[in-house]
DNA sequence: TTGATTGCAAATCGTTTGCACGAGA
DNA sequence: TCTCGTGCAAACGATTTGCAATCAA
């Protein structure tokens, strides 16, 4: 989860969701069976490594199994939630990605490339956000999403900037038609 | 915005806040209209103080205006949001809150209940979280949410402890009837 | 008056579900 | 074989939009 789901707790014992119980619940009793489609939706979020959405999902997966619908690859997802295979990712504001669940094992949050759209994790966070709380307000967890630009993306735009002072500097030249 | 573009806070003086909606800034070209269903809207938002969400804004303006519709709702957030007296609030999770544009005018965060899904304005947070990104990364901004309960869910779920207690200690008494 | 705004219903958009067919074990 | 899973389409919930009636300026 990306939801840091430890931090300041009253002595409130109280289990919550967490994946705590699964292991009795959601032992293979339902015969999951393995099939081409779940497979592929796998292969996918093992090779990007990063949190995805359905419709990404969809569409990288389509190419190891062409007629492959959007509501399997829903159905899917939830299905590897529920076992603890992959782990639900609420950004602000945006629909539901998803990740493997390892990588939610750690508290962890995310980044999101304004250029390219794309989700990327980021360790660390070792903050505690209680001292921002008012009074008589308890926390629980907490939810930390940067934005900014990949470096792949920051690449990119570097290098249209250049291009773009390049042309600039051309344009000024006196031999160059003016502008 | 609840996105911390947290570059510079616009010191943004206000002078005599009484319902100075279009000031300098949101010159009323279009010839925008002032209607029952929005001073509705407008008087819920002011004086709940606290992003809302669209359902909820409806539930409260209908006590004004009994035949608002959920439509007329949704598009006076937006004109209002276009205008700058509300600002967007993109939480975890997918429905839009909206909050007065003043409150999002200094960096700040939100609170979410656990209990009642009510959302709270954090103030504070003077993080930089640049440290956490990867090589080539570049931030511009960044969300933070925090999970938990407010103040009173806290007491109300202390009070139903107590009771619960109690009434389990009547039940060990001898003479009363057992559960 | 007159055109912006409303209310209602139909239309979207993302996601879920019902159902008959196809495919793992 | 015998279910479970899939694909497709209809269903859904949140939000938007078309349109005739309404109302503020």
């Amino acid at each position: 989860m990306n939801r840091a789901t430890h931090e300041h707790d009253i002595p409130h014992a109280h289990a919550g969701h967490g994946h705590a119980a699964h292991d009795a619940l959601n032992s293979p009793v339902h015969g999951e069976r393995a099939t081409r489609q779940r497979a592929a939706i796998r292969e996918v979020m093992v090779k990007e490594a990063r949190p995805m959405s359905p419709p990404e999902i969809l569409d990288a997966a389509k190419k190891l199994v062409p007629r492959l619908g959007i509501a399997t690859v829903y159905r899917n997802l939830k299905a590897m939630v529920e076992v603890g295979e992959l782990s639900p990712v609420q950004l602000p504001g945006n629909r539901l990605f998803y990740e493997l669940a390892h990588k939610a094992d750690h508290h962890h949050h995310h980044f999101r490339c304004e250029d390219c759209e794309r989700v990327f994790d980021i360790d660390g966070c070792d903050e505690t956000f209680s001292a921002l709380l008012p009074a008589g307000f308890t926390l629980h967890s907490h939810d930390l999403t940067l934005y900014g630009s990949c470096a792949e993306c920051a690449t990119k735009a570097l290098a249209r900037q250049a291009k773009a002072l390049a042309k600039q500097a051309k344009a000024a030249k006196p031999q160059s038609p003016a502008a």
